[in-house]
RNA sequence: GGAGAGGUGGCUGAGUGGUCGAAAGCGGCGGUCUUGAAAACCGUUGAGGGUUUGUAGCCCUCCCAGGGUUCGAAUCCCUGCCUCUCCGCCA
């Protein structure tokens, strides 16, 4: 959520910011329920102040044993007004609610412009493209080939959009996942969390996917309702939900995997072969939480360490600035990293890295104590995958075929599948 | 699943239908003392919001959450959530 007091000192600003992404903020609505918002509000407290007054002089002359039968008729009606002024408040106040949670974040102002995905910046690309002297196959194929890739049976379990693996190419992915975890540990000073694979509606809230977006999420239907995590950026972020974080723990940065669950409503027919979109897929995530001044440095580190783990598995890829069209609701800018895919002969999306700066501290009440000023603040938060790891398994082996059909293991993985230098 | 206890400020913890946003202690911050530090002593110390040119003043809200009773609720009633103890079950 954007700061609502922006919006009341510089309207103007706000849709000028607002505009760069083609969101039209409608400014007449807003002001006609501020100004009501504004006229009940003081209303409403006045009342609330007269309540007090009154029932405290009560208090005293029943104390010094007055009668106090006037004063009591004095007050008879205000409680109803009071009650009255309470609740449209309280429904003009929702309303605004509603139009503040609908507003996007603002952009970064070195967000290219741009519409959709096409319009995206490539700021560099990396590592050399393998060249085949043979057919390239896909990893639908190299995986049935390989009997540890079955499509069919994820559809027999639960359905379409589910794989089933089976073992060295389930393994090579539990290997990605745990070099993953080790990297960002070790060399790139993260602590490993464990989280909650549901969530509820204030965590959801918290990071954005609610209320705009429910229809991409899976939801329990029990009381009270959860939601599978569509991203450990969910739990993990939520973990400084209404909390005032210590000046000396800053930057808290954390990794997680967890498996993420997207309903992928709106994808028909999109990417329908393979394990690029699946209902459920694993991920390692990589979440800060810093102080403003240093987001706009920790983003570019975080992306970085993303980048380190396409880098040491010697995967090509670009970085990808999104234009402003093509950034997410919550973000003010994000980078992708896109790992070249044979097969497609194109890039595809592996990581997203985004920074959110208060907007999503400010659903959360994310703060910190800023020391010059003694009170607390908002936290900027960021984001990102570090990487997909089931993208990243069909990265690995479509870029490391061999003509047999066979896959070569990445030499950093090698410790991690046993000493297995080669899946087939 | 059964039985019981409880949720109060950064922490521990008192509290009564009325001057309680809340005792006390700890912690934090400032000061006195000291070459410096510790100790001791003194002072200070919650968050959010409205109004406003205002980090001034005035006002409102918040004692788990949501309802209710009342002129008045941290305090009484109802519902929910969470925590703890015992029993049962279980990876």
């Amino acid at each position: 959520m954007l700061d609502p007091r922006l919006f009341r000192s510089d309207l103007e600003y706000v849709q000028q910011q607002l505009a760069r992404r083609g969101f039209d903020f409608d400014a007449d609505t807003y002001q006609t329920l501020e100004s009501q918002r504004k006229e009940i509000q003081v209303k409403t407290q006045e009342l609330q102040n007269q309540r007090n007054t009154r029932s405290k002089a009560i208090g005293q002359a029943k104390a010094k044993g007055e009668d106090i039968r006037p004063l009591l008729d004095e007050v008879q009606n205000l409680g109803e007004q009071l009650k009255a002024a309470e609740t449209e408040l309280a429904e003009i106040q929702e309303k605004i609610n509603d139009l503040m949670t609908g507003v996007p974040n603002f952009l970064a102002n070195d967000v290219p412009e741009g519409s959709n995905e096409q319009d995206n910046v490539e700021i560099y690309s990396w590592g050399d493209k393998p060249k085949f002297s043979f057919l390239v196959k896909d990893h639908v194929d190299l995986g049935a080939q390989l009997q540890g890739m079955d499509f069919e049976l994820g559809a027999k379990i639960a359905s379409a959009r589910f794989v089933v693996l089976k073992g060295p190419l389930a393994r090579l992915q539990r290997a990605i996942i745990q070099f993953m975890l080790d990297t960002h540990i070790v060399e790139h000073g993260y602590i490993e969390t464990y989280v909650p694979f549901l969530a509820n509606a204030d965590s959801l809230y918290g990071t954005g996917q609610l209320p705009k977006f429910e229809q991409d999420l899976f939801k329990v239907e029990n009381d009270p309702g959860f939601y599978l995590i569509p991203t450990a950026e969910v739990p993990v972020t939520n973990i400084v939900r209404d909390v005032i974080v210590d000046n000396s723990d800053m930057p808290l940065k954390f990794v997680c995997h967890t498996p993420c669950f997207r309903s992928e409503a709106g994808a028909y027919g999109k990417d329908v072969k393979g394990m690029i979109r699946q209902h459920q897929f694993e991920k390692v995530e990589l979440v800060q939480i810093v102080k403003p001044e240093d987001s706009v440095k920790a983003h570019e580190d975080l992306s970085g360490h993303a980048e380190n783990i396409l880098q040491k598995l010697k995967l090509p890829y670009r970085k990808v600035l999104l234009c402003s069209g093509d950034t997410g609701f919550s973000s003010n800018k994000t980078y992708d990293l896109e790992v070249w895919l044979p097969s497609q002969n194109t890039y595809r999306e592996i990581s997203s890295c985004s920074n959110f700066k208060d907007f999503q501290a400010r659903r959360l009440q994310a703060r910190w104590r800023n020391p010059e000023t003694g009170k607390p603040e908002l936290v900027h938060t960021l984001n990102g995958s570090g990487l997909a790891a089931g993208r990243t398994l069909i990265a690995i082996m479509e870029n490391y075929q061999n003509e047999d059909g066979s896959i070569t293991v990445p030499d950093v993985l090698v410790p991690y599948m046993g000493g297995m230098s080669c899946v087939s």
